[in-house]
DNA sequence: AAATAAATCTACAACGTTTGCGGTGAGAAA
DNA sequence: TTTCTCACCGCAAACGTTGTAGATTTATTT
């Protein structure tokens, strides 16, 4: 089975590649006539222009790039779907890669980027990412960058990133609405921007709101590590009366402790997280948490990278606002 | 910024365009000498070749394609995570599409697979897929396809999947072996294979092995139709003594149901189900599983398209075997 | 009828690679 | 000297597409 090619119909036509060519992009210079013959033949024979001359003539690539921390992850998955349910919608092609929060392979998974000449690329950076050099190299070969979630603090870049002051001003809300005063609040990894911002409004809100609420922060990854802080926090005394997680694998972790030091949720101790809102509907009762929604993130960010594609817009800054979504845990 | 091409290079060096592309790829015929001064000044004007020309010219594109019903899932995301590392290892990319159990959309999807000319592809059916004619389409262009987890029923195709009857099997065991003599079974879509065999296997373990046990099986999509149907199970007489959920949503649903019930595990009721292993740990007790692991199945089919790819392995069937992962719920 | 304008179409050169084949020297064998 | 064998290198033709510039036909004007 061969590929069907231009010449392939000019000859069938007995007419030349170019006529055919733009007789399929309707071009003013050929007639209809011919443009509805060529335009028949070219279903008929399932002629499909091949990409990669087309791209090799256009340098360009309509492929979008996507990298993210790691694919299998909640957030970035149904980030990631909605991309991709837009991206073709629109005729772009996703070309996802990972970078397991490791500043070497994001530097590697930019050049591979490059290499195939992504169209645009959007990005989370890692945890180790220090140097944004790597990313600045696209954007010399004007490949336009929106970054995502965890977004560099530096100005000058388009960042799409959900309401993170926001959500944890919410939180602390909701737990001074219910007159919580010992909080145990897990954050991410210090060296990103988003677990900075939440623990200082989280801090700020509830100094201002409730100076009486003792506030007690650890930073760290993963569901066992969160678990033994949680173990360790909830068999101090005073025992806190609240546990804040700023996400889904901190509130993994905290719910494990609960369990295992068998404490009654919300009798003797309450929850509240920050999610993309499966995990806390997993417990029972579930979990209240502030809903930071990767697809309608992933929703936004194609909006602000087609109007980075189209005319340069300036480099700015879209958040996605988030809102309490109640369970029975507070 | 411009693009380094082997002309450029050529040009500084003044040597052919041809003898610079031989001396990057140790061309025998090309000195040792001039070899070391044009990989020199390629690694010092950063020259990587243009992708794009390169398969316009070989007809190669070394990107893999993935096609998997949903991207936000836990099996499949791990599936991906793990084919993409191995790939980009062996310097492949991936480009992964959603078929979200369309025909439809599977069917554009593998389309647009074909156009960008993939080396190779692992798809899982969607549900709704019962011509396989798209598929063969791909084969007719050599594109070589590994299905996984969902392959078709049919001969003549290299698939790589779970130990589906094994893996019913051993629930189906282990159910005897803790003396449960009631069933409600959760299963999948009808129309899927997987479904089909895990019934069919855990209704004949059952069947011979311990003839008084009841089974009573249902085939269902979704969280909440699962939850729905268990809720009608557990409120009939008598009562099953063990729910067995052949997936990770099936579960989801039946926890939500156990709770709703105010049931205790496995004091009241006994759970056993089919997962990757994630969620089954976030319960209390952790729920026995049998395992199923989506990043040990993306292995084994990337080992499996590698060879398909060298030489051509006659198409053939492999399994990944499963085992009893002990919680506390049965 | 000739000149001009408009409508269609074609030729050709790229884009950056790869590759078959032919060409150049230098030294060895005849 | 001539011929042959090498080791090394360059030419040029692809791959399928697009865009520029020019060629042809047809319609319109003078």
């Amino acid at each position: 089975m061969q590929q069907s090619t231009l010449k392939k119909l000019s000859e069938v036509l007995g007419i030349s590649i170019s006529t055919v060519s733009r007789a399929l992009k309707d071009h003013p210079d050929i007639s209809e006539n011919t443009k509805t013959k060529v335009k028949e033949l070219a279903t008929a024979l399932e002629y499909e222009p091949n990409n990669y001359a087309v791209q090799l003539r256009t340098r360009q690539s309509n492929v979008l790039g996507i990298l993210v921390p790691s694919i299998d992850n909640f957030f970035y998955d149904s980030f990631i779907a909605a991309v991709e349910e837009d991206a073709r919608l629109h005729g772009y092609s996703v070309m996802i890669m990972q970078s397991r929060d490791k500043a070497q392979l994001e530097t590697s998974n930019l050049h591979l980027f490059r290499k195939n000449m992504v169209t645009g690329l959007f990005a989370a950076v890692s945890i180790e990412t220090d140097d944004m050099a790597p990313f600045h190299k696209l954007e010399e070969f004007k490949i336009p960058v929106v970054f995502i979630d965890r977004v560099p603090e530096v100005e000058g870049y388009h960042k799409v990133c959900l309401a993170d002051e926001d959500a944890a001003r919410i939180a602390a809300e909701a737990i001074i609405e219910k007159k919580k005063k010992r909080v145990f609040a897990l954050f991410g990894h210090p060296h990103l921007s988003i677990s900075k911002i939440r623990h200082a409004s989280l801090k700020d809100t509830l100094e201002k709101r409730s100076p009486k609420t003792k506030l007690d922060s650890v930073f760290l990854e993963g569901i066992a590590e969160s678990e033994r802080a949680t173990i360790e926090a909830l068999r101090s005394k005073p025992r806190p009366d609240v546990l804040f997680c700023m996400g889904d694998m901190h509130l993994i972790g905290v719910m494990h402790a609960v369990h295992k030091l068998k404490l009654r949720v919300p009798d003797d101790i309450s929850v509240i997280s920050i999610s993309n809102g499966f995990i806390p509907t997993l417990y029972n009762p579930r979990v209240t948490y502030v809903e930071t929604s990767g697809f309608k993130l992933g929703k936004l960010a194609f909006a602000q990278m087609l109007s980075c594609l189209r005319n340069d817009t300036t480099a700015e800054q879209v958040t996605l606002a988030s809102m309490l979504v109640e369970g029975g845990s507070l």
